[in-house]
This record gives C-alpha cells, sequence and structure tokens, in this order.
DNA sequence: CGATATAATGTTAACGCTAACATTTTTAGA
DNA sequence: TCTAAAAATGTTAGCGTTAACATTATATCG
C-alpha cells in the first residue's frame, strides 16, 4: 500500500461555492444551513437547490469555531449493563444524527469509594454543547458540580437523587411496579416474593414501594422472608430465588427487580425441577432483550430506554423543549409467558 | 431556571496567552502541543509549564480547521451483540482518549437485502481522520468502496473476506477452535457435537474448520448429525441443542460457536434433566460476560474484543505502526466448569 | 403617496489554530 | 575564525464559518 502524505477530501465545497450559484451572499446560505429564520421562502428554495446539486456540506470545525457551538453532545457511562448501553446508546445517536449532531461518548469510571475523578478531557476537548448523563453517574455530586461548574448545560437520564438539580427525564418506576404486581395479582397469587435491587440505585427502591403499595391495597401480606436483597446481578438473583424457594412456604409466584435476577429466578426454579410458570410464576422489569430470548419468556415492565434517550438528547439539542415536553416517559407492561395463574386454583 | 442567552464557556486561553507566557510565539506552542519534533528541551518544558499552570486545552474546531485534521475516529456498527460491542466501545474509545482522539460513532443497519446505504452523513459530517469497522460491516462491499472512493483510512476488524482491500486486524479464529476442541479430546470426549455460527459471518467457517481439523488430527470421527446450524443467536442454539441431545447417540461434549449458544445448550441440558459438567460438557467462544455469569460457568475462547479494537485506533491515529504492530492478536482458552472428563470414563 | 416599521440580505471581522515559508540561532567542518 | 548546513523559532496568511452590525427591499399606515 502506498503512502499518502495527505488524504485528500472530495468535498472541498464551501459555503461560497454555494452561495455564487444561488446568486446570493455567503451570510444568507449561513442561515439557510443554520435553519434560522428571515430568509424569503423563494431564497430558501434556491440555496437549497445549489445545496443539494453541489452536495454541500457544512465544515462541521468551521461552523463550531465560528459560532462558539460545537454540534456535539457528549454521553457518559459507567456501565454495569451492556444491553441497557447499547439500547441507550441507539436512541441517542438516532437522534443525535437526525438532527445535525454527533455523538461523543466516554465512560467513566469510579475509584473504590464510588467516588468519580473528573479528568475535563471530554468537556475541554471536544467543547461539547451538552452532555447526557443516564445512572449511576447522573446521582454523582462529583459529576453535576464539575458541570455545572464549566456551565455545560446537561439532561439526566433516570435521576434518583436531586430533582431539581438539572433537567432530566425519567419513567415512573414506582407505578410500573405497582402495574406488574396488581397483574400478578389478578392472576390469583396471594404469596410473591420480592427481590430488590441494589440498594445504590434509587430505582431499587421506587421499585420496591411500588410493589408494597400495590398489595397494601389488596390487603395481601409481605412478609419479610419474601423480600431479598438483590443488586441486579444474576448472580444475586439466583441467590436470592434459591432462598424464596427453600422456604417452608415458598412464594407462587416471584417478582424480581430487573430481568437479570428475573432470568435466574427461572434457572433456579428449574434446577429444583419446577416449571415455570405451571409451578411458580416469575415477573421481571426492563424488558432488555434477554427477557425475550429465555425460555419461557418474560412478564416483564418495559422500560422506554430508547426514548428517554432520544428525549434527552432533545432537551439538549432543543432546549426551549424542555418547557413544553414531557420528562416523564411510559412503560409497557409487557405479559409473556413467565407468569400464569398459581397451581391451586386451576 | 433563567435563561442564559450565551453558554458561558470557561477557559478562554488561547495559544497566545500560553505563547505570551512561556516568552515565545505561538507557532512554537503549537509545535508542542502538536508533538513535533525540532523544539528544545528547555523551550519545551517552558511551554509545557506554561500550558499546565494555564489549564490550557487546544480548542480541537481551530486546530482541526486549520490543519485539515479532525482529531476524530469514526466507529460503525450494525450490532447484533449487545456485550461485543460495549467491550469494543470500551477498547477503543480507551485508546482515542489516551491519544487526544475522540470517537464519533453510528450506527448502520442493512437493508432487507443485507445491503448498506451509505449516507454520508458520518463522513462529511465531521470529517472523520479515520474509520474502524468491525464485523460484520467490514465485509460489505458498499461500504468499503464508498470509504475508499471518500479517501478515508479504513482498519477492519476481523474481516473474512478481500483481505488485501485495506488493513486489519483479528485473531486466529481456526487456531482458538483447534484448541479448545483439542481440550475437549484431552478430557477424553470422543462424540463431540458442534453448533455452527451465523453462516454470513465468515468466523463461523474458520471456527468450525478449526474443530474439524482437530478431530481429525485424532482421527475422531464426526458424523453429519453432530453438527448443527445455529444462527449464533441463543434461541437458535437452543433448538440445536435440542437436536444434539435428541439422537439416538447423543455426543458427550457439545462445543457452540459462541456463548449465547453455549448457554442455551445448558439451558437444555438441565431441562431434560442433565446436569453439566456431569453428564454432558459444554464449550463456548468468546468468553463475553454471560459465560461467567451462568452456572456452570463457561470454558470458552477469550477473545481479544478490547485489544483488537485498541489495535484498529491505534493504527488509524498512527499510521506507521501499520508496517511493524502485530495485526493478529491473542486468544485465550478460558478453563471454567462447564466441561468435564465423559461419565463413563470416570 | 411618502414616512416609517419590518423583513430580507449583505459586509466585515473575528473564531483559535496550523501550513508554509522566512528568519535567526546553533552546530560542525575546514 | 569564518562559512555552510542544520536546528530552532518566528511571521504571515488563511482554514470555512457565523456574530454583529449595516444596508437595502418590502410591507404598513395615516
Amino acid at each position: 500500500m502506498g503512502k499518502t502524505t495527505r488524504i485528500m477530501k472530495k468535498d472541498k465545497v464551501t459555503i461560497e461555492d454555494v452561495a455564487r450559484l444561488a446568486g446570493v451572499s455567503m451570510m444568507t446560505v449561513s442561515r439557510v444551513i443554520g435553519r434560522k429564520s428571515g430568509v424569503k421562502d423563494t431564497t430558501r428554495r434556491k440555496i437549497q437547490d445549489a445545496i443539494d446539486s453541489l452536495h454541500y456540506h457544512p465544515n462541521i470545525s468551521a461552523r463550531s469555531l465560528a459560532g462558539n457551538k460545537s454540534y456535539f453532545l457528549g454521553l457518559i457511562y459507567d456501565n454495569p449493563n451492556a444491553a441497557y448501553l447499547s439500547q441507550f446508546l441507539a436512541g441517542a445517536l438516532h437522534h443525535c444524527n437526525r438532527n445535525g449532531y454527533n455523538l461523543i461518548i466516554s465512560s467513566f469510571e469510579s475509584d473504590e469509594h464510588g467516588h468519580y475523578q473528573i479528568d475535563r478531557t471530554l468537556i475541554n476537548r471536544a467543547r461539547i454543547d451538552g452532555i447526557i448523563i443516564p445512572p449511576p453517574l447522573c446521582d454523582s455530586v462529583e459529576i453535576l458540580t464539575s458541570l455545572k461548574d464549566a456551565g455545560i448545560p446537561m439532561v439526566r437520564v433516570a435521576p434518583q437523587s436531586q430533582p431539581d438539580y438539572a433537567p432530566f427525564v425519567c419513567m415512573d418506576d414506582r407505578r410500573a411496579a405497582g402495574e406488574i404486581t396488581e397483574y400478578l395479582i389478578n392472576q390469583g397469587h396471594r404469596k410473591i416474593g420480592f427481590i430488590l435491587g441494589h440498594p445504590d440505585h434509587g430505582a431499587s427502591k421506587l421499585r420496591y414501594e411500588g410493589m408494597k403499595k400495590a398489595l397494601e391495597k389488596h390487603n395481601i401480606p409481605l412478609p419479610d422472608p419474601y423480600i431479598q436483597q438483590g443488586y441486579f446481578s444474576y448472580k444475586s438473583g439466583f441467590a436470592c430465588a434459591e432462598r424464596l424457594l427453600g422456604l417452608d412456604d415458598p412464594p407462587t409466584a416471584i417478582f424480581a427487580s430487573n430481568d437479570d435476577m428475573a432470568a435466574a429466578a427461572i434457572s433456579v426454579a428449574h434446577k429444583a425441577g419446577l416449571s415455570v410458570p405451571e409451578d411458580i410464576s416469575v415477573a421481571g422489569f426492563d424488558d432488555l432483550p434477554l427477557a425475550s430470548t429465555i425460555w419461557p419468556r418474560l412478564t416483564t415492565i418495559r422500560q422506554p430506554i430508547m426514548a428517554m434517550a432520544e428525549k434527552a438528547a432533545d432537551f439538549l439539542i432543543y432546549p426551549d423543549n424542555q418547557e413544553t415536553g414531557d420528562h416523564i416517559l411510559d412503560y409497557k407492561l409487557i405479559i409473556r409467558e413467565s407468569v400464569a395463574p398459581p397451581k391451586q386454583l386451576t
């Protein structure tokens, strides 16, 4: 392979070429590509034609230098769950690309004390216009304050603390947990075991509360041994499910705070020679791909992960939407095969 | 929240400030931050001190505009597997960040015929300096030619066709499959079932060949029913394993072309009342997190996913390394609990 | 219909940096 | 010690775009 000293980038079409072809000034072209108002419709069309026929694409570096705007959004993560990340990414990416923005991602890792060290690499280097912060980063005080100090707009996703600190999007975990619990109750279950999520994730608490409230509403008891502390991991779910099924009077249904742990519960049941949902029902939360690849497929709550990412990007690209748009997105109860009425009722 | 018309970005420190403080010209500072040669050591140190004390960070837009270099690398993907993506991303991200680059990612989707439509969004918008292309995109002729036309340097990851088309990094799938097969043989297995990967993924063929060759070397037969066509998905692995275990003379070990399918094989075994590895051994390929979260944990091949991503980024950032660096990265046989000697031998 | 407000377009000067070339300083050789 | 070559540093002119202001065309009203 020959050595090319200099890369020849094709389109050296500049805004000037467009202006000349359209018979206007550069500035008017700039207004059109910047979607600014105050350009006559006929002119706009003329310019658009010139743009199209020349295959013009604005130079983002020049725009960003002159306009003090980078057309980049940042996304930072410290992610335990690949499936979550990948969906989230897809949503953010999609919305950015459709709106002329690019996404720069960066992974952060907490130190042994759970604290985050901010090197301002991301911030300084790309001069991003705003930053999307999914959990658990969105609850890190270090990160929030350092971004605020730097004056970078941010949108938090599903934050659990200090809701007033910055704009956010989320879903109603509590209500969702209540709804799926109601579903279990309606199916006839009265003995329902619960596997808690990671105590550091705020969502864990909300899901627990939603579940408890639904039970109370129907006067169904929730004895202590029916509540097991998990950590959102398959492994922790496995241990919890073993404890639940080892009880003298085991529950007829298990509601796990996420799909991973629900999947583990199904494994435990199989291992114990029980079939799901005939002998025991299992419900999850999240509806990640896992939920529909295992068998039986999980009855679960579909989190609007992509939608939250899109909305977050949207709020940064069009800050005005923050005042009109919905911050709380809809979840959906997904009914599949892992839940059925309990045996004694059939 | 008050409305700020203009975002106040803190560090308005420019190269001029640094130059003034260090008592040199802007150009000399530019040489230092660009890591160019031809600056006296004492001067370099003086400038570095000025940079540090002012907390100066070069403006990437300006650099990129003036220097016709973007300091951005692209990563395109069309990914079936979230775990793979997330590891790959981590590797690429890490290397970019450590070398003053940023990563822009973009997802591509094939149409119903498996072809890719290139909108040159990514290419034109960010003026990326190079692009990393993991499978399966790295084997798309449309993508390769259109990038080549645009003059964008690329590095392919684990390409399966046209190896001379562009620089690439990969691992030796064939040898790895051979090695894990040898391991099964050494454990005493003589009846080994194989679950093929997706026929469109070149790696599938290589893994199959490696396995077959190892068996031939030991004069172990591979009857047709022992070979099942999977598609890298859990579901397909499930069906294959059911067929394998339903055979009159079932294998004592199953080697699946990836971890997902191996995990499915374990589920099938459990469902059939067999325990792993006592009644049947299962081996996988990839060593994604799944491999060590399920029980028993999978004996598998650890693909150097992160390392491949890093290397790919490296080749784009420092093209000279392409001539000296290794293109074929090391895998590793990971021995865990899912494989044991077959029953009749114990 | 002229005056005035308003909409549409144009002009100029940066934005912060680096390529290319120019100049000065240092080193090496005779 | 002088000179030529090499090394180190400086100067100038953009890179392609947009902000801010200036100008010109168009609409509105008494």
